[in-house]
DNA sequence: AAAAAAATGCGACTCAGTCGCAAATAAGGA
DNA sequence: TCCTTATTTGCGACTGAGTCGCATTTTTTT
C-alpha cells in the first residue's frame, strides 16, 4: 500500500482513518473542502481536523482559503498556483506560473478574479 | 467630504454607518479583519457584513482569506498582491508584481509562505 | 405630511473548527 | 499471553464568523 508508506515516511502512524483520508485526496484531481469530503468521511469531525493538521504540519497537505469562506486542502505535490473565480467559485490549478520574491519563501499562490467562462459572460 | 462622494459614485447611499466604515479602511495602511475593526465599530455585526458585501459588490473593497482563518478587507486602490506568512501570520502588501493570465481577469493575488523575518529564523 | 422604500438593530440560527475527556485501539515489554 | 502505557478516536460542548427574518427607524418620494 503506497499511501501507508507515504504516511509512515513522515513518522506518523498509518491508522485506518488516516489512510482513508489521504486516499480521498489522492483520488481527487483538485483541492477539496471539508464540505466536499464530508459525505465520504468515515471519521468524526474532530478527528478529521486533527489529522488534517497533522498532515499539514508534516508537509503532506496544503491548505488555503477560498473567497467563499471555505478552506481547501490538497496533496502537496509539485508547487503550483490556484485560481478562484469570484463569480462561480470554482477552483482551478494553475501550472507553469513561476513567481519568485526576493527573501521570501513562497509555498502557495492564490489568484482571485474571473475565470475564463465568467470573463466571457461579462 | 471625499468618502461620501466616493460612495455615491457607485449608486450607494452614503449613510452614516457606511461613511464611518469606509473611513476606517481609508485610515488603515493594510488589510483589516473583522476582529481588527470590531473595537471601533459603531454598527451591528449584521449591518457591518451587509455593508461590506455591498462595498465588495460595488468594487470599493477587496476581501481575501488568511491562513489563520481570518477574512481581510481593504480598499481596492491600485492592484497589488498580498503576502501572508505561515509562521507569524503577518499580512504584507506586495507592489510591483505583475502577473497576467491569458483569458483570466485577475483581481487579487495572495501568496502564502514565509516572510523575510521568518525565512531568516529557519 | 403621509406613504413607500431602504437601512439598521436585535435575536436566533448555521456551520467550521477547537477542546477536554473518556473509551478504544495499538505498542511494548515482562 | 497478559498487563501497562501511549496514541488515537468519538462524543459533546463550546467559540466565533457570518447569515437571516423581522420589527423599528431613517430616508426618499409624492
Amino acid at each position: 500500500m503506497d499511501i501507508k508508506k507515504k504516511i509512515e515516511k513522515h513518522n506518523i502512524k498509518a491508522t485506518i482513518a488516516r489512510v482513508s483520508l489521504l486516499e480521498i485526496f489522492s483520488q481527487a484531481q483538485k483541492p477539496l473542502s471539508y464540505e466536499d469530503i464530508k459525505p465520504e468521511l468515515k471519521m468524526d469531525k474532530a478527528t478529521f481536523y486533527r489529522n488534517i493538521s497533522l498532515f499539514i504540519d508534516a508537509g503532506l497537505l496544503n491548505s488555503f482559503e477560498s473567497n467563499d469562506k471555505k478552506r481547501y486542502f490538497e496533496l502537496k505535490s509539485h508547487p503550483h498556483a490556484h485560481f478562484i473565480c469570484r463569480v462561480c467559485n470554482s477552483v482551478e490549478c494553475i501550472d507553469n506560473l513561476n513567481i519568485t520574491l526576493q527573501e521570501y519563501q513562497i509555498e502557495n499562490i492564490i489568484i482571485n478574479g474571473l475565470c475564463k467562462q465568467c470573463t466571457v459572460r461579462k
